[in-house]
DNA sequence: GTCTATACACCGATAGAC
DNA sequence: GTCTATCGGTGTATAGAC
């Protein structure tokens, strides 16, 4: 009746499955609940997608992929005219401004990553990975717009950025204490900045 | 038959749901498999418990709050005879041991940590707050052994802490990288111990 | 008090009408 | 190509036998 193409189909029906899951969790996103969210009959989900299986599989790697990179891009370097340790702190704040504004597309992300781990772990590691080297590149703009150099390698410090956007993101969904947030950012500020010289 | 007492299959429903969950993931941890793992009859799951909800929700106060305790136990002060840096990194690397050991546990954890989340968000602000004053002690604890101040309030630096833990253990479950995890771990036990004069 | 049998809703997936 | 009707299986919960 539609006719639409098959890939614009298939980008509503994920798009429908972040809605559902972000609204209502992973556990409920069905995929009943999904093309109905997505206003398509339900032979429409298994003409796109094989299983329900393939399409989670594909959410992960390009939606889940995706979040993080928006956050990542919230992260990286504005204005020249700061010191590092300035710039990691707003890079670190935009971040909140993101959690605020989206927790349950951020507890969204984080059941279907956990999902990923039980599923394929491989697929969420090589995920992890990307967001270590797309860190990294952030972080190598910010030295340079600063004018130090890190004293560790980048990748090293990378790794700890990301473990501590993770930290963050858990304790918010877990708590949401803004100012507790915003302190431990002025902590993880500092504690980073010291890494350059 | 068996004539248990009401406490006992209690316990046993609780312990063989988080064996479930370690093993197979909280969405194929169901009252079938349950009772099945517990090696009882369905009809005593609801002679138990009123509804499946009503088990999480023993669940997560129960079980996650002591299997995080029991991970800052491990971070609290052993041996007196060392600086303040060399006793976090010593807690960080202990825990770090107990996520290598059973990170099925961890993940399960996790995921009943999301679940609660979803189900009564009160329940797990308070549970983290928990985890706040057991941290807040421990560090507490620390700095008297080795007689130092925080140069902040010790609940801040809790918190704070808390949210490394999070990181830790998420990024953990992500990749499970050793090395990473240890460089970071050597990362916060600095940036900790320059909290404390 | 304990357990079996079963009710009933919903799941993923597909066959077959159009 | 698209959609409806339905299958087989599993879920939670309970009624009723013992």
């Amino acid at each position: 009746m539609r006719r639409l193409p098959l890939a614009v189909r298939r980008a509503e029906l994920i798009d429908a499955a972040v809605r559902v899951i972000a609204r209502d969790g992973l556990a409920k996103a069905s995929t009943r609940a999904i093309v109905a969210e997505a206003d398509m009959p339900l032979g429409a989900f298994h003409y796109v997608f094989r299983t329900r299986e393939d399409m989670m599989r594909a959410l992960v790697t390009e939606v889940v992929d995706k979040e993080r990179s928006a956050a990542l891009a919230a992260f990286e370097a504005q204005g020249s005219d700061t010191d590092l340790r300035s710039m990691l702190r707003a890079g670190l704040g935009s971040y909140l401004a993101l959690l605020k504004t989206r927790p349950d597309l951020e507890l969204a992300m984080l059941e279907v990553a956990l999902y990923g781990v039980r599923h394929d772990a491989t697929m969420v590691a090589d995920q992890w990975q990307s967001y270590h080297r797309a860190a990294a590149e952030g972080l190598e703009k910010a030295a340079e717009l600063c004018g130090v150099t890190w004293r560790q390698p980048i990748e090293h410090v990378a790794q700890s950025l990301i473990s501590a956007f993770d930290g963050i993101t858990l304790t918010w969904i877990a708590i949401r204490d803004a100012e507790a947030a915003e302190r431990h950012m002025d902590f993880l500020a500092d504690s980073f900045a010291r890494l350059a010289s």
